[in-house]
DNA sequence: GTCTATAGACCGATAGAC
DNA sequence: GTCTATCGGTCTATAGAC
């Protein structure tokens, strides 16, 4: 929508952000120009430099903020036993991403696009999520309730695994979240098993 | 390197192929423009015209011929076992997909990249190979020695979990290719174990 | 088959008026 | 805070010489 001049920062930040994970997420962080987020929000494209340095800024800062959320949204729950804490990690991450594919999705495509400076501080982030299920799968080998050679390795499989949800649910096709959720939590509860 | 004027068509024609593969999988379709494909090569932009009628076809046809080599490599083996299959499956999925990384990574990544027929006749493509797994699983609960409440999710779930392998793996890393595979196999054994 | 040159368009980012 | 205008550069694809 067109807009007349005038004063709206705390309307036009945020409608920024929308706009470019939009967009991002359709065409890629490299297909879109500055010009595309800028119709969509309805302002010229020398207006987006008062809410963002540049191009590269608006991608950080949209990868940030989701892992940001994501480990917030996951508090760890220390001393519950590891099949629960499987179990909650397994549940939580299926809904978590379910209810953000395009975050998810340039989190995972858009890495290439980063600085230097930017990927690490990004790969980080990712590290201290994936290092909460590896705690919990390394519990459970000590407690004698998960057969993990790997930790490490099967950390990976099992979000692989998960993550992949992504690819292909579908809100109102066949199965509903809950039945995918429970579908996905008997395949990771048996590949760990003894 | 700088060439002069000749004829080479028989050499110029797979080299510009597999500079496109490389430099697509590093800084993505979009970020390539054709004279860096050409400068790679060791030709002028102009050049590449006579072996691509266009940017679009050279990803089309990357992406197309490394799945129907992926299609022409796993051999599906009737009559055998389930189990047999699903391990042959497995440890061939893993094996293949090791070996292209910079393949697999533009097949999975540059999807939306392709015009909307290219899209339809990639994922055409897939399907078959998802296929596979689906009829290695459905044989196996027929026979009683799978339990899978849902054959096509778990084909889903199995064929993330493997494809994971590539984001992490790295030749001459903690673990050898052969030792991955085992622990993935287990892991896949089991998720669908009864 | 490759070259040079170029068309027609788009890009990110900035300057300065209001 | 948004606008218009613009700089200096990029791009895909094509034309025509050799």
């Amino acid at each position: 929508m067109a807009r007349t001049a005038g004063s709206h920062s705390e309307i036009t930040g945020p409608r920024v952000r929308t706009a470019a994970l939009a967009l991002f997420a359709q065409h890629g962080y490299a297909a879109v120009s500055m010009r595309q987020i800028a119709r969509e929000v309805g302002v010229q494209a020398g207006a987006l430099y008062n809410y963002t340095p540049d191009k590269q800024s608006l991608l950080f800062d949209l990868m940030r903020a989701h892992l940001e959320d994501l480990l917030a949204a996951h508090a760890p729950r220390d001393g519950s036993d590891p099949m629960a804490g499987l179990e909650h990690f397994t549940r939580f991450h299926i809904q978590f991403h379910a209810e953000r594919p395009d975050e998810v999705f340039i989190a995972y495509m858009e890495l290439r696009n980063l600085s230097p400076e930017n990927f690490a501080e990004i790969e980080a982030l990712r590290r201290r999520y994936e290092d909460r299920l590896e705690t919990i799968l390394r519990a459970g080998v000590e407690a004698g309730v998960f057969a993990v050679p790997d930790p490490k390795i099967a950390t990976m499989a099992v979000i692989a695994m998960l993550t992949g949800v992504n690819t292909w649910f579908r809100e109102g096709g066949r199965l509903s979240l809950a039945e995918v959720e429970q579908i996905y939590w008997d395949m990771v509860r048996k590949s760990v098993a003894i």
